[in-house]
RNA sequence: GUGGGCGUAGCUCAGUUGGUUAGAGCAUCGGGUUGUGAUCCCGAGGGUCGGGGGUUCGAGUCCCCUCGCCCACCCCA
């Protein structure tokens, strides 16, 4: 028999694991709901053609993909995006708009696994939907950031780099770059450092772009603007702030320093993101260092519901996966110990009088709503015992000796608080109000 | 898909030029002592040395294939 194994690039959770997985769906989850996003989720399978209809055939090579007892051809879902276009597309005219929607799905994709990247992994997806006005953009950056900030990372370790496709184009235009060209000079724009500087030169002159007009291509796209200064952009380019190409990426400024991140944003022209279907604002979270990929990515998406079958609905949204993020979580030292839950109480016997009390005890703190154990070990040994308790982690121990009464509830006991130490005695009828306290 | 590095117990690792039934610490489980958390003492379980094939009297050790992990590419929805 073959070795029984997890699969390549998939994952075990045991307690510890899981607890930490449950640690950041949980951010994600509560992060959400107090930006006022409700919760959404699809099939985990979806039809193989609907993953076609926004990235082509190419991408069926990147799936896990089946066919069912049918004959129809399935897909394990590689991304939400479609499945969230689908179920928009299908009853957009009676959603209430903006529709603000997030998921926290588990992801499969047929790649090889390597730092930050694995075959299975959890993604956290934030959208607004129905709404064209650069403050849906702005609050997509808030949650993001709003998230980071509740794990604990700040603007020393992160930044939000925003572009914007129209202000590319607007650029692009300016230089002479024909419109049927931009698509093609975004994705020149994406390889530039992957790529020789030479070729990077042949595929601008391949856009119309001179030397000259190269260099100045390749210079703005390097420039970082902070947020409040995107007027020495609109100086050096010659565009009048009032032009309504860059009116958009002025307000989505706006509305960044009026939520008050402004200090997480900086505006990267270089940013480009590989998507063809986004139409506006672009923005990825990266370390300040540099150094990993990006830890999130999103867009302005204003034609992808049309694309899947609904009317014209503008959309914007961004994707962060748990693999990336726990990464930059432990680099920055922000990974607790131990995430799993505590015990609220520990219920242990010091004489074989209190061993008869022991089940009783423990079942009326779980009915009052206690995370409460106890130990399968016959011994009276109160050392071994409350080793297992402080082991358990538990924040208090309950000691049943000879002063229990018949029946829950009545009788004495003792109640140690494990972190201080001290110790005191306690009818049982006043256990779970003294735990509360 | 391409290239590089690495696979010995749950974890961290020893294991001599190929040579008896492959070891240690930690962890786990059981027992004992002090009945109030560190401990201390005794004991147990756990490895087809990632898997398969080959060379050899003999392979954890040498050769080939394969699987997995890590890293870098490709790609990144």
């Amino acid at each position: 028999m073959p070795k029984l194994q997890a699969p390549k690039g998939t994952r075990d959770f045991y307690p510890k694991d899981m607890a930490w997985r449950n640690h950041i769906v949980d951010a994600w989850r509560r992060v959400s709901i107090r930006n006022g996003f409700d919760q959404v989720d699809g099939p985990i399978f979806e039809s193989l053609d609907l993953y076609k209809v926004k990235s082509g055939e190419g991408i069926v090579s990147e799936l896990f993909h089946f066919t069912d007892r049918g004959e129809r051809e399935l897909a394990i879902r590689p991304e939400f995006t479609p499945t969230l276009a689908r179920m928009v597309a299908e009853q957009a005219n009676a959603l209430p708009k903006p529709i603000k929607w997030f998921c926290t799905p588990n992801l499969c994709r047929a790649e090889k696994p390597q730092r930050g990247r694995l075959r299975e992994f959890w993604q956290w997806n934030v959208d607004i939907l129905g709404s064209d006005l650069p403050v849906a953009d702005a609050e997509c950056i808030f949650t993001a950031v709003d998230l980071l900030k509740e794990l604990g990372l700040g603007p020393q370790h992160l930044r939000v780099k925003i572009s914007h496709r129209q202000t590319v184009r607007h650029i692009l235009k300016k230089l002479g770059v024909v419109e049927e060209k931009h698509t093609a000079a975004f994705e020149l724009l994406d390889r530039r450092d992957k790529i020789e500087p030479a070729e990077f030169t042949n595929g601008a002159k391949a856009l119309g772009l001179d030397e000259e007009r190269v260099a100045r291509f390749d210079q703005i796209c390097r420039m970082e603007f902070n947020s409040g200064s995107l007027g020495v952009l609109y100086d050096s380019l010659g565009i009048d702030p009032k032009d309504a190409s860059v009116a958009d990426i002025q307000q989505l400024d706006d509305q960044l320093r009026a939520f008050g991140i402004a200090e997480w944003c900086v505006f990267d022209l270089g940013i480009v993101r590989g998507l063809a279907y986004y139409t506006g604002t672009v923005f990825e979270i990266h370390e300040t260092s540099g150094a990993m990929r990006a830890l999130a990515g999103g867009g302005r998406y204003d034609q992808l519901i049309e694309l899947f079958g609904g009317p014209k609905t503008p959309a914007v949204g961004f994707g962060m996966g748990d693999v990336v993020l726990s990464d930059v979580l432990r680099d920055k030292g922000l990974v607790p110990e131990d995430t799993t839950p505590r015990p609220d109480v520990f219920v242990i016997a010091s004489s074989d009088r209190g061993a008869g009390a022991v089940a009783s005890n423990v079942a009326k703190l779980r009915l009052d709503g206690f995370h409460a154990r106890f130990s399968y070990k016959t011994t009276r040994n109160v050392g071994k015992l409350l080793k297992d308790a402080s082991d358990a982690r538990a924040r208090f121990v309950l000691i049943l000796g000879d002063a229990v009464g018949d029946a829950a509830g009545e009788g004495q006991g003792q109640l140690k608080d494990l972190a201080g130490g001290t110790q005191i005695d306690i009818a049982l009828g006043d256990v779970s109000s003294k735990l509360r306290v």
